[in-house]
DNA sequence: GTACTATATATCATGTAACGACATATCAAA
DNA sequence: TTTGATATGTCGTTACATGATATATAGTAC
């Protein structure tokens, strides 16, 4: 397992969506995945199977991590389970977004030379 | 078969590079290999694999097609086969790139509201 | 008190696409 | 004559998304 972020890349839409949900702080798998709802604009409607999926896979590479029985507000539910970026993470979505912004530069440039 | 570009997204990245390739004219497809090799900054290297089933799902999809015998310059190496994007090609790029335009618009928010 | 809805977790089977390895063919230069 | 660039293609494996299915809890509406 890597420490360089270039490796990890490119990230899938749903991987990327759910990084970027927990870029801000921590979230528990469900509000991960209204949050990925609301932030795509209602676009990326992650199923649980994506989700948890990608959780474990996410949680394997070391890109998030499991916070220990944070001793919560339970609400109606199976009970909360929290994640947080780690600083790999981090850096691995930092990455993609360098990487997206590249083919987007490359893409206005081609689009623009035939008349768009 | 749908008419909106939409539900072609999104795109992978091979299948982006691909048809950024073709954005400015018809190309074949070896030539297009070395031209997304450098379109990306040598980053993405395709295996003719990945090039020539993504040819062929693309043609499937109607999103390039083939032109017929356009009598070329015999190089080396096996005949040649020219491909070029279709409208809906072209409407599908365009909205993959506005797609990335909008997940780095939001990626960018969220990696300044804490420290980056 | 009971059915419904939102919340919350998770697995299974299937389909799609990338990718390394392999295969084939042509021409030019060393 | 053999190597390298050009040019096309298939096969087996792996990774990931996704719909369907399953389980459990708490509040609300009837």
């Amino acid at each position: 397992m890597s420490t360089d972020p270039i490796s990890y890349l490119p990230l899938t839409e749903p991987t990327f969506y759910i990084l970027l949900s927990l870029a801000p702080g921590k979230k528990h798998g469900y509000a991960i995945m209204k949050d990925v709802r609301e932030l795509s604009g209602e676009r990326v409607h992650l199923s649980t199977s994506t989700l948890y999926t990608a959780i474990g896979r996410l949680l394997d590479q070391e890109l998030i991590e499991r916070l220990s029985d944070e001793k919560q507000d339970a609400g109606p539910g199976l009970p909360r389970k929290f994640y947080a970026l780690t600083d790999l993470g981090r850096r691995v979505l930092e990455a993609e977004t360098i990487r997206l912004e590249g083919m987007v530069r490359e893409a206005r440039l081609r689009l623009r030379e035939d008349g768009v």
